[in-house]
DNA sequence: GTCTATAATCAGATAGAC
DNA sequence: GTCTATCTGATTATAGAC
């Protein structure tokens, strides 16, 4: 009897979380294109094609847009890490996953965030579904690491936290964008210098 | 006959140089301390202790404040890179200039910019000053980058360009400032850590 | 050149009708 | 929930007296 009530609520729902996603969608875009600071919730709006008014009553601020946003990339890394062969050796995992970031970036699909914004870092870390994947993110990284240690790939001296550190810098590393405006270096071979840099060092190998 | 009136416009000019360096040492400050974006010309105008209006006497904008301030940076770059002895092996002078960017940072001592603020970028580099120490810092660099390669302590494999930027990049890398928060290490420990990755990279030596 | 006072602008957020 | 219209606060920059 009250079926066609609970099918009005559904597709209401779903196009709620349509609505939603197109507006995150737009957010993950302009943060590509140009960093949060330089994004205004007016372009946002103008961009999913509705007033600025309606965006909050789907998202109490600015932060929590950009959050919103960071959670989906969150969850693409966290597919990314699962689907990481379980075969290869721990530091290829290592290299496997840097070298998306970097291709991410090059591809112009990563969103930057000002480091120093503790508003947004507020927002951020009290959101569930970030925080999750960011810790899931870090713990099967922070053991490839370890095993990598283990195994003499990974320089041992190295405490873990300083090498995770480090590979998570490589998601914003500013070389890639100044060798890319050079016009010197396709993409591929960007993101294999900067790689090989990471991980083998400037010096040349003994 | 006219000298008491060269002596007055000499004083006055002192007076003028002594006012402006306070304003920069103040910009200097703030910049270090948190960034141009979080930076306002009142916070530099409360900072030198005078009126904001007075401020924009001396400095058309608030670019130009950072670009006044970053032109000392230079000038700080240029003096030690002409102090680094010359009898060191190229590699060991480009290891001493990066590991001074990393003990700046460690020490707050290191101005922060927006990568990505274009009218400060055309601020910088209409300044004669400060894009003729950037240049010259660029050729010394480059010119050790390229005797290190030919020596065979730089992989030479890696274009001149990438390492230099490489380089560069030290000098605002976020491993820093996320070690130093961990509170896990003295900030010799970072500095070694953080330089010992960028030369020898995060692989166990072979 | 320095000050007080104010302009001008921009952007995040909200009120209230529908 | 969506809209138009507005508020609010912050911030860069300037006018004009002294």
């Amino acid at each position: 009897m009250d079926m066609s009530c609970s099918i009005k609520l559904s597709f209401k729902k779903q196009m709620l979380r349509t609505r939603e996603d197109a507006i995150v969608r737009t957010v993950h875009r302009l943060l590509c294109e140009k960093g949060f600071d330089a994004m205004t919730v007016d372009e946002v709006a103008a961009g999913v094609g509705i007033a600025k008014a309606s965006l909050y009553k789907h998202f109490p601020s600015k932060e929590d847009l950009a959050a919103a946003a960071m959670v989906g990339v969150m969850r693409q890394a966290q597919a990314f890490v699962k689907a990481v062969p379980a075969e290869l050796a721990p530091l290829d995992k290592l290299r496997r996953v840097t070298r998306w970031t970097l291709e991410l970036q090059l591809a112009g699909d990563m969103p930057t965030l000002p480091s120093h914004n503790s508003s947004l870092r507020a927002v951020l870390m009290a959101s569930k579904d970030y925080m999750d994947g960011l810790l899931e993110v870090s713990d099967v990284l922070g053991g490839w690491i370890e095993q990598a240690q283990s195994a003499g790939q990974i320089n041992p001296q190295l405490p873990a936290i300083a090498v995770l550190y480090t590979l998570f810098a490589r998601a914003c590393d500013p070389v890639l964008e100044f060798l890319k405006l050079g016009g010197q270096h396709t993409d591929a071979q960007i993101a294999d210098m900067v790689l090989g840099t990471c991980f083998d060092g400037l010096n040349a190998r003994s």
